[in-house]
RNA sequence: GGCGCCAUAGCCAAGUGGUAAGGCAGAGGUCUGCAAAACCUCUACCCCCGGUUCAAAUCCGGGUGGCGCCUCCA
């Protein structure tokens, strides 16, 4: 598998630390409010990865961290006179409604800083002793220029990073350039006591304590939005390996933007739709679909038509699969026809695709063009009277598919049809029969005010639930 | 100012040297009592101008337009 490493700049042969088994952090949200669809394409995109890691026989140690102290925590539990545990709590619990939602698994590990208070301070003093680190006024501090290739991953040469005329002069840094490790506590916020007073982390040096707790000095993979490559992931850079003398990640993976109106979609700015806002208009699938219908590097459009477009494509790929299902239960038993046969044998060339696709540094959008190629060739092959082994084999070569990039995760369970629907499906029948269709189609309506749709199929009558989105 | 990204059909979007995947929408057709679904057919001067090459959407140079990071942000 070839994977585009921000570090190198170019795509590279992934290959994993340990043969078989993949280290993979993924910075996760900071916990202050809902999510918004910009902040789900990563959870999204960062989901299939592991999946295919998985898909294809790697054992993955995930692990997505929560920012659960922070200060526009804080500054929200103020506002609502709460503490801050409480937001954090509830967003977290938001968070897994919506990751649910986007059916997104939960990582192997969801650590969050407020848990790793220990593992930080240690870090940090780790960096003090070794020279990196120096404390002033109870706040501590990275010295950035100490530590060589400082913006290495960003590719900010150090000397323009100096000249930027955005940078903030703070009295008590020795340099502009150095960020804060460990912040003194003012009056009123959530604390910690550490060697140099009542505190609290920086935002930078948490990730590289989880990191090092859950997955070691030198991890696989690790990855987030572009906006996070500079400063944060170059901090983290910089902090893990002047601490541990080692490499710190081996392959820097990044999603491009989600935008609006063509323009980033971010929370300063306030030109977002939170994922529970998009879920209600269109459903949690279409917004996954959606993520996953560009390559996750390029800035990828919010738009209404974008949604109702992925909505349409999911319901091809809805309609496709309950079909396979309904010739399962009505096709012949026994073995393949020769025909059926050889369709199958095909597979493996779709199977190839696919692979080679998902290999290609995460290519979902070619990957869903050999999806419904294969939809396409099982619709045509599957006309007549297949037999129900062949529909089954059909259904579950797509759903290899679907299962890799986390889609059809709402099929609807099987419900029986109560016995005076049933009987009006087979009056309907009846009238059809005797080609009264005027009884046909008012029986027909009947059913459609129910709730009920019908399909008239060469294999039978098929009825499915009138839907909510999904 | 520094660093970087993008431009493919009405819309979304793959394709990084060999003559344009896929989806959505639209038109026509097949099937069906009708409908739905499905299937078939149709719809692209690959932003512009040069250059390299037998061959360029793809490589190089120059434009034009758009975006991002350098500050909390996925």
């Amino acid at each position: 598998m070839r994977l585009f490493n921000t570090l190198s700049r170019q795509k590279e042969e992934f290959i994993p630390i340990t043969p078989g088994e993949v280290k993979l952090y993924a910075c996760g949200p900071t916990v202050y409010n809902l999510i918004h669809v910009g902040n789900a394409r990563p959870i999204i995109v960062f989901d299939v990865l592991r999946r295919y890691f998985e898909y294809r026989g790697m054992d993955v140690t995930y692990v997505q961290n929560f920012t659960d102290i922070d200060d526009k925590i804080i500054n929200r539990a103020r506002d609502e006179g709460k503490r801050s545990e409480e937001i954090a709590e509830t967003y977290i619990k938001e968070y897994f409604t919506d990751a649910e939602g986007l059916g997104v698994r939960a990582a192997t590990v969801h650590p969050k800083a407020t848990e790793n208070i220990p593992e930080i301070i240690e870090l940090v003093q780790t960096l003090i002793d070794k020279g990196y680190a120096y404390e002033s006024e109870g706040d501590v501090y990275f010295r950035s220029l100490k530590f060589e290739g400082y913006g290495k991953l960003s590719g900010q040469p150090v000397e323009d990073l100096q000249a930027g005329a955005r940078i903030h002069v703070n009295e008590t840094k020795e340099d502009p350039m150095d960020f804060v490790l460990w912040k003194a506590a003012k009056p009123g916020e959530p604390s910690w006591p550490s060697p140099w007073g009542e505190g609290r982390p920086g935002w930078h040096i948490e990730c590289s304590a989880m990191s090092k707790r859950y997955l070691g000095d030198t991890i696989d993979l690790h990855c987030g939005g572009q906006d996070l490559q500079f400063p944060h992931h170059d901090n983290e850079i910089a902090q893990s390996e002047a601490a541990s003398g080692k490499p710190f990640v081996n392959y820097w993976l990044h999603n491009g933007f989600l935008n609006i109106d063509n323009r980033k979609m971010s929370k300063s700015e306030g030109n977002f739709f939170t994922v529970r806002e998009a879920a209600k208009v269109y459903g949690y699938e279409p917004i996954r679909f959606f993520m996953l219908s560009a390559h996750y590097r390029s800035p990828l459009n919010y738009s209404r038509d974008s949604l109702e477009q992925a909505q349409s494509a999911l319901a091809r790929l809805y309609t496709a699969v309950e079909h396979l299902e309904f010739l399962e239960k009505q096709g012949a038993a026994g073995a393949l026809l020769e025909q059926e046969a050889a369709f199958v044998a095909e597979f493996p060339r779709y199977r190839a695709r696919f692979h080679a696709a998902m290999d290609d540094d995460l290519n979902t959008a070619d990957a869903i063009g050999v999806l419904f190629d294969l939809v396409r060739a099982v619709n045509t092959a599957t006309e007549g009277a297949p037999t129900a082994a062949f529909a089954r084999a059909c259904r579950e070569m797509i759903e290899e598919f679907t299962a890799v990039l986390g889609l059809l995760y709402h099929r609807r369970e099987e419900e029986g049809l109560d016995a005076q629907v049933e009987a009006m499906i087979q009056a309907r029948q009846a009238a059809r029969k005797e080609k009264n269709f005027a009884e046909a189609d008012r029986i027909r309506d009947e059913l459609a005010a129910m709730g009920i749709e019908l399909m008239d199929t060469p294999q039978g009558v098929k009825w499915k639930r009138s839907e909510a989105p999904r």
